[in-house]
DNA sequence: AGGAAAATGTTGAATATTCAACGATTCCCG
DNA sequence: CGGGAATCGTTGAATATTCAACATTTTCCT
C-alpha cells in the first residue's frame, strides 16, 4: 500500500516561475551591484524614462510594487536625487514623478547592464527559445487578468 | 533629433518573469488564504512530503529561501506543530527536518488547492502552452546555472 | 595527532515590506 | 449646491527579511 506520491514541487508552474525569476533577478542584481541600485529602482527609472510624468499609482502598477513600498522606495530615490515629486495641478491628490538629470545618466548605465544581460541570456539559451519564452509569458500574464 | 527610445521595460525577460511570477503567486496565495499558510510554507511541506529528513541547507535550496529566513520560518512552523527538528546523529552540525501528522493533513489540503490552480491555468491558457512554458522555464533554469 | 579552514545552522541588529488607518481631494448624485 | 463615498498617496506600527557575526562540529592537511 503505497503512499500517494503527489507531484513533485518542480512540476508546478508556480514553482518554476519563482525559480526562474529568482535566478534571472539575482544575475541582474549582481550586475547592478556596482551602481548600488536594486532592480526595482531601475524599473522605476525605466518607466520614468519617457519624460512624461507618472503618478504613484501608475508607477506602483508598472513596477510591481504596492503603494506603501513604492512610497518609501521613492523617498530613498529622492534623497539620492534620482527623481523628484511634483504635485499634479489638475488633481491635487496626485503626485507626478519625474527623473532628474542625475537619474537620467544613471539610467543609461543601468540600461547598458540590463541589455548586456539580455544578450548573455540570448547567447547561451538561444534566440528562438528566448523569443518563445517571452511570447508565452506575455500570453500568460494577459490571460491571468 | 529624437531621444534614444530604449526598449520598454515590458520587453525584458527579467520583467516578464517578475510579472508572471507575481501574478501566479498572488493567485496561489489567495487560495491558501483560508488555511492561513504562505506559499513558502507549502513549499517546505511539499519537500518534506517524501518522509526522508531534509537538512536546513537542502531545504533552503529547494524552497528558494536563504538560510536565516528559512530558520525563522521553520521556527514559526515548529510553533504551529507542522514540522519538527532532529539533530543529525551522523553530523551533529546538521539538523534534519520532518513533518508532523498535523503537517501531513495540512499538506493534503494545500496540494488540492495547488492542483486546482494548475487545472484552472491549464484550462484557460491551454495544455500545450502550459507544457511549452514549463519546458522552456526548466531549460532556462538549467542553463542559468 | 593537531590545528587551521570549511561547513552548518542560528542569532541580533539593521533594513525593508506590509497592513490598517488616516488626511486630503475629488467625484457622484439626490 | 451639499454631503457621503471613492480615490490618491502617505504614515506608523507590526511583521518579515537580510546581513554580519557567531558557536559548534567536521574536514583537511602536514
Amino acid at each position: 500500500m503505497a503512499k500517494t506520491p503527489s507531484t513533485p514541487i518542480t512540476d508546478h508552474l508556480a514553482y518554476l516561475l519563482a525559480q526562474a525569476n529568482r535566478e534571472i533577478n539575482r544575475q541582474l542584481d549582481a550586475r547592478f551591484k556596482k551602481e548600488g541600485v536594486p532592480v526595482e529602482q531601475w524599473r522605476i527609472l525605466k518607466v520614468l524614462s519617457d519624460g512624461k510624468g507618472h503618478s504613484m499609482g501608475d508607477l506602483a502598477e508598472a513596477v510591481l510594487l504596492n503603494h506603501p513600498t513604492l512610497t518609501k522606495m521613492v523617498d530613498r530615490m529622492v534623497s539620492d536625487a534620482l527623481v523628484y515629486r511634483v504635485q499634479d495641478p489638475d488633481d491635487r491628490r496626485k503626485v507626478v514623478m519625474f527623473m532628474s538629470d542625475r537619474g537620467k545618466t544613471l539610467t543609461h548605465r543601468l540600461n547598458a547592464l540590463a541589455l548586456s544581460q539580455e544578450a548573455h541570456i540570448a547567447e547561451n539559451y538561444g534566440n528562438k527559445a528566448t523569443a518563445d519564452l517571452k511570447r508565452l509569458l506575455e500570453s500568460l500574464i494577459e490571460k491571468a487578468n
